[in-house]
DNA sequence: TACTATGTACGAAATTATTCGTAGTTTTAA
DNA sequence: TTAAAACTACGAATAATTTCGTACATAGTA
């Protein structure tokens, strides 16, 4: 299996082209710019160098080029979780859950829905 | 309150010094060596940026220096969740501990101490 | 048609992080 | 006492990321 890295900026993207699906460079753009400037070329460049990782992959057969995502959102999640938890946890993922949920208010529901998951988890042992 | 942001390599020198405490640029390099090749210089010059940055403060009565964290480490470790967080998980935690438990393998006893702090939490609300 | 908007490609500047060599000083030990 | 070892300071090379300008082509429109 390859290992995906993708940078802040590019996974910014990657966010985008998970939830709205294949797009084009303006379409991102355009939706960038409604949290932050950045230029259309920045975009592009941008858009540009993913393909070339291998990151999305884009049709070409019009003018305007659509790309979408080629790495799967919930692979991607897992691998930089397991990178954080390396660097900044040492290794421990159950570390950084409970730092994490200790650091965040939760609704009730929230609360149930992890106890849920974890009555899965017990079950599987 | 500032806002620590620690790179990787700084990171790694302050779990160091977490765990064992003021350290010279000696005694972190030899323990940084354990894991890959890093220049004594290299190290040092880190440190001496980290200083700079206020990540460290130094005594520097005594030829050779001695370090010490100042950034705390608990704050330190929310702050890299709350950026991790917004950057893979735009801003949701409790996604971030879903998705870290479901990729994890945990044992009974990790489970149970995550109920019992769901267990707090639930009082708390 | 001809002007404007929209698109791609690409080079390169700016920034940040990492790494290390060299110079020069002090300490240690043969 | 002198040679080797250990230490700091600092400049600079390298690499990765982000940003954008410029050039040029195509499409839409007045």
């Amino acid at each position: 299996m390859t290992k995906f890295k993708p940078t802040d900026s590019e996974l910014e993207i990657l966010h985008i082209l998970w939830e709205k699906g294949a797009s084009s460079v303006r379409d991102i753009n355009d939706l960038l710019n409604t949290r932050r400037d950045v230029g259309y070329t920045t975009t592009l460049k941008l858009m540009q160098i993913m393909n070339e990782k291998g990151l999305v992959k884009r049709d070409t057969a019009a003018r305007t080029h659509i790309y979408k995502a080629v790495v799967r959102e919930n692979e991607t999640k897992n691998n930089l979780i397991s990178d954080f938890v390396n660097v900044a946890f040492q290794g421990s993922a159950m570390n950084l859950v409970m730092q994490a949920l200790g650091n965040t208010s939760s609704s009730v529901e929230e609360l149930s829905e992890l106890k849920s998951l974890i009555a899965k988890l017990e079950n599987k042992s």
